[in-house]
RNA sequence: GGGCCUGUAGCUCAGCCGGUUAGAGCACACGCCUGAUAAGCGUGAGGUCGGCAGUUCGAGUCUGCCUGGGCCCA
């Protein structure tokens, strides 16, 4: 006990070799990180060198780029981190790694920016010249990319910044108008006219992702189609459609039913009363409608009995136009055609066929073997002039303060269509509805002639060699990995399903359809030459060029009076889907295809897709080997960010308070193929984590302090306990290497974390700790764990730098100022000879009789028999024969970390501690004899045995013998 | 409304082909240490495995339905 201890006149604390480093505890992320950064100057270059000098392998990631419209949010954040995972893991690893990051520039939202913009100067879009419209997008993207690219860098990202790619550049427009070209030349582009989402307000047609939905009011119509071919029970009979856009009927030429549907004449007998208007049935009216949807539609009439007359089948009848009557427009013929889209669950089994104003529509009409689809409403959403009754009227208006609000044309119809006795009845209904996410007016269905690109048709190309383009894509999608594997199956379904590739757009920033097109065949003009000075103009002068120079320039010979130029410009995705071609080929040190791909899920449909379709159709493969994704970042609560919800995260935030590394341990350790929560509790405890990280390694450099190469010592020549650790080392480096080799960054940082808690920490520097600060130097134990340690440095730097670079540098520097970025290494080989599985299965055995040893002592101290475990010599007896055998070679109270300890074969006394879980062993916590050393605090006997020093334990005794002589 | 994915301790994650009392690290509580100290060690508490039903001798694991969440589409 402390008053047992031997009189002391010497501190000894001079002569104990406690841990000592700079390495301070707490990081200070936020101001150190920029300082690393500076000292990394250009790393990505410094790496690429070092790597093509040793004629390393070459791993190519492929960026797909973001939009250079706004600051990077959080999904930025990690999708930007987990390349840079890759990025730094394959360098790691021993490649050379080409990574371009790169901007999307073109579209819709810069354009609306800028026109927004020119509104708020007073200036309509019409006064702007194209030239100058485009130049404002432009620099708009510019000053993005800018900002975009600082925020990414300040993540640690490294990549060819100086030499990043975006899709405005001249080099990449005329990259783009070249892939194009391929299509055009090949065949695979056609002129189609289709229904489109069109925004009247904006004057254009819009893509899927530039529309929202939003709940909408609309007017609903039950109207008759009077029968004028079919079964004898249709006789004065009308077939009743329902409808949310009555504006659509003057370009109705077909009624859909569903054979699955059982359909019925109805024959009205008396109609409700007492109502404060004049209902537009009357008795005696037939009305052929779905048995299910009878009921319904009676009440929206307001009939009050009728009679179910007979079945009636739909298949071959043939109606007239409800405003027939009213003008010889609409005298022509209306069939009932049967389609998979019709249902029985709204409406009245019928459905009101428009080919040119729905997609459903447009494809029934089709499958039955008609071509011509009707044009009713001009680029402004109002009627043509030949639209009988309604020419001229407004579906939407675009002007003014009613812009964006349906205009007179659903009521003007409906008027004629009560004037032509054929409304049955009418209501209004709250739906989804589609609108343009900008302008946030509906849109509406119409029919445009646009340019596609043809999924179905074989292709006689040597890269296609007959097959389709969808056949191509599919085929090459089973030869791409997934990382996850689900991702393939996602991409197939879309690419199965998905319809001709719509790729003209009626805007103006964007690469053009560089094209000229017969006026009289309507086809476009094939002609090397002149596609060779297409390309030859935009790569001198941007896409530009296209728009403001005469089409002479390009034609060459051919007559400028027979060929329309194209003004159109390329759907974006075809944009992003060209990225490869101009990024990939052409450039030094980089392959095509790129090894991986790697976006957020969301992209199957987007750039992974668009990609695919475009090299597909040109290079009749896809441009990447793998797909890898990733989920989207939610809060705490699992729930979308949103501003309006208040519930977003900037990265700027985090990386002010806690510093981009918290971020990015935060991404390694969470599952990113899933989606990923971040909140204050989450990245709390990513900080706590990076505490111990970080707090392992301080400790190995306080204790690495002054080791030299003197002073290793040979695996063989170690003790059981090093051996262990280095057999745990061994481990690691296979789960590491495997861990990165499939981007599954939680398997490494995960194993990392649990070895730097339970073996380093709790085990390894808590045995060691003694011989550390109180051995000689020269001991075998010390300079053992010593050379253990530095070998755990030397592997732990470098493992973790991929995803904790900015801490890694920082511990490399500290302990080899001179020795260059630890950015700059590869993970070091690890010998087979350190793999020693019996002294796992030792160290697990010990680790169990050690439980015991510990929860014995744990009930002595709450009894406050015993404080610290040096105040301890525990008893423990084994009957285990196994257990026994494992302390073969250890000090049980080295292992115990108590001041002495004993190992004894066999039961122990009544009374002695024991635990279910360790069968076999049981513990007598006693306490240690004799008197405490002044140097290592553990109480032994033989204290006072050295006259020298009486305050001391032998060892320490020769331990202080030893430095007094080296310090005079 | 449809397709795909997803819900295991406060947090991040393990749980193989269904098989004992569902694990780890962190956080938390309590204790120890005070020579890693805004650190270190130990002990402990904490889970109806989203819910319900089914298959089975046995289900976190398989099936169905419901529910919460996400992405894509309508």
């Amino acid at each position: 006990m402390a008053d047992d201890a031997a009189p002391t006149s010497r501190d000894y604390r001079e002569t104990v070799f406690l841990p000592d480093t700079p390495f301070p505890m707490r990081a200070g992320l936020p101001v150190k990180e920029p300082e690393i950064l500076a000292r990394w100057e250009d790393l990505y270059a410094a790496l690429r060198a070092e790597r093509q000098a040793r004629g390393a392998p070459l791993f190519v990631l492929h960026d797909g780029p973001p939009y250079a419209n706004g600051a990077i949010h959080i999904g930025h954040a990690l999708q930007k981190t987990l390349k840079d995972f890759v990025v730094r893991s394959r360098f790691a690893l021993g490649y050379d790694v080409d990574y371009v990051p790169g901007w999307d520039c073109h579209g819709l939202p810069i354009e609306w920016k800028i026109e927004e913009e020119l509104r708020a100067q007073g200036r309509r879009k019409e006064d702007v010249s194209k030239a100058e419209f485009r130049e404002r997008c432009r620099a708009y993207a510019a000053q993005w990319i800018e900002v975009q690219k600082a925020g990414f860098k300040r993540l640690g990202v490294i990549g060819d910044w100086d030499n990043r790619y975006a899709t405005m550049d001249y080099a990449s427009e005329a990259a783009i108008v070249a892939e194009f070209h391929k299509f055009v030349v090949s065949g695979q582009l056609y002129r189609g006219s289709k229904p489109v989402m069109w925004s009247p307000v904006e004057r254009t047609a819009l893509a899927d992702a530039e529309v929202e939905y939003h709940d909408h009011n609309s007017p609903t119509v039950w109207v008759k189609f009077p029968v004028v071919e079919g079964p004898q029970a249709a006789d004065h009979a009308s077939v009743v459609i329902w409808t949310t856009t009555p504006w659509t009927l003057p370009a109705n030429r077909a009624i859909a039913f569903s054979p699955e549907i059982a359909y019925a004449v109805y024959e009205v007998e008396d109609m409700e009363t007492g109502l404060d208007f004049e209902p537009w049935a009357k008795a005696g009216d037939r009305l052929i409608l779905a048995d299910a949807r009878a009921a319904d539609v009676a009440a929206a009439a307001k009939i009050a009995r009728w009679r179910r007359v007979e079945d009636v089948d739909p298949s071959g009848m043939v109606c007239r136009h409800p405003l027939a009557a009213l003008d010889d427009h609409y005298g022509f013929s209306v069939p009932l055609l049967s389609g998979d889209h019709v249902t029985d669950d709204a409406g009245t089994g019928f459905v009101h066929t428009a080919p040119g104003h729905g997609v459903d529509d447009y494809l029934v009409w089709l499958a039955h073997g008609h071509r011509e689809i009707p044009e009713t409403v001009d680029a402004d959403g109002a009627y043509l002039p030949h639209v009988a009754l309604f020419g001229g009227l407004k579906v939407l208006e675009t002007e003014g303060k009613k812009a964006g609000r349906f205009g007179p044309a659903n009521g003007a119809v409906m008027e004629k269509l009560v004037e032509a006795g054929n409304l049955l009845a009418r209501g209004r209904l709250e739906h989804s509805y589609p609108h343009s996410w900008r302008s946030k007016a509906p849109v509406i269905f119409r029919n445009t002639p646009q340019w596609f690109i043809r999924m179905d048709e074989a292709v006689d190309t040597p890269e296609l060699k007959g097959a389709t383009l969808r056949e191509t894509a599919l085929k090459a999608i089973a030869a791409t990995a997934f990382y996850p594997e689900a991702g393939r199956n996602r991409i197939r379904s879309m690419v199965e399903s998905r319809p001709d590739w719509l790729i003209s757009r009626q805007r103006a920033w964007g690469a053009p359809l560089a094209m000229f097109v017969d006026k009289e065949t309507h086809q476009p003009l094939v002609d090397p030459e002149v596609n060779r000075r297409i390309v030859e103009a935009i790569t001198a002068r941007g896409a530009d060029a296209w728009f403001t120079e005469p089409s002479e320039s390009f034609l060459g010979g051919h007559d400028p009076d027979r060929f329309e130029k194209v003004e159109d410009i390329l759907d974006v995705w075809f944009d992003s889907g060209s990225t490869h071609a101009f990024t990939l080929e052409g450039r030094a040190n980089t392959h095509w295809p790129a090894d991986l791909y790697l976006e957020g899920s969301d992209q199957h449909r987007g750039w992974f897709q668009s990609s695919l379709l475009e090299s597909a159709g040109t290079r009749g493969r896809a441009p990447y080997d793998a797909v890898m994704t990733h989920g989207f970042t939610v809060d705490e609560n699992g729930e979308k960010m949103s501003k309006s919800k208040g519930n977003t995260l900037e990265p700027d935030t985090v990386i002010r308070e806690s510093g981009a590394e918290i971020l990015r341990l935060w991404a390694a350790m969470v599952d990113y193929a899933e989606d990923q929560r971040i909140g204050k509790t989450i990245l709390a405890t990513t900080t706590d984590a990076y505490r111990k990280l970080r707090n392992t390694l301080r400790y190995l450099l306080g204790a690495l302090a002054g080791f030299s190469e003197a002073e290793r010592v040979e695996p063989a020549d170690m003790p059981p306990l090093e051996r262990y650790i280095l057999h745990r080392l061994h481990e690691l480096d296979g789960q590491v290497r495997e861990a990165y080799g499939r981007y599954s960054f939680q398997d490494v940082a995960r194993p990392l974390t649990e070895f730097c808690q339970t073996d380093l920490s709790a085990l390894f520097f808590d045995i060691r700790r003694d011989a550390l600060y109180c051995d000689r130097p020269d001991s075998l134990k010390r300079r053992a764990a010593r050379t253990v340690m530095d070998l755990v440095f030397e592997r732990l730097t470098i493992w973790l730098a991929p995803l904790i670079p900015f801490t890694m540098e920082e511990a490399w520097t500290t302990r080899f100022p001179e020795a260059g970025s630890n950015c700059l290494r590869i993970f070091p080989d690890t010998p087979a000879s350190w793999r020693h599985p019996a002294e796992a299965a030792r160290w697990a055995k010990v680790q169990a009789v050690t439980s015991v040893v510990m929860g014995a002592l744990e009930a002595e101290r709450r009894e406050k028999r015993l404080g610290g475990p040096l105040e301890a010599a525990p008893v423990v007896h084994v009957t285990d024969a196994d257990l026994l055998a494992a302390f073969e070679g250890l000090d049980p109270a080295e292992v115990f970390r108590t001041s002495q300890g004993t190992l004894m074969s066999g039961a122990g006394p009544q009374g002695a501690f024991a635990l279910a879980e360790v069968p076999g062993v049981s513990v007598e916590p006693r306490k240690a004899e004799g008197r405490k050393c002044a140097r290592s605090w553990r109480i032994l006997p033989e204290v006072g045995q050295d006259p020298r020093y009486p305050d001391l334990s032998l060892r320490d005794a020769d331990a202080v013998a030893a430095w007094d002589a080296g310090h005079g």
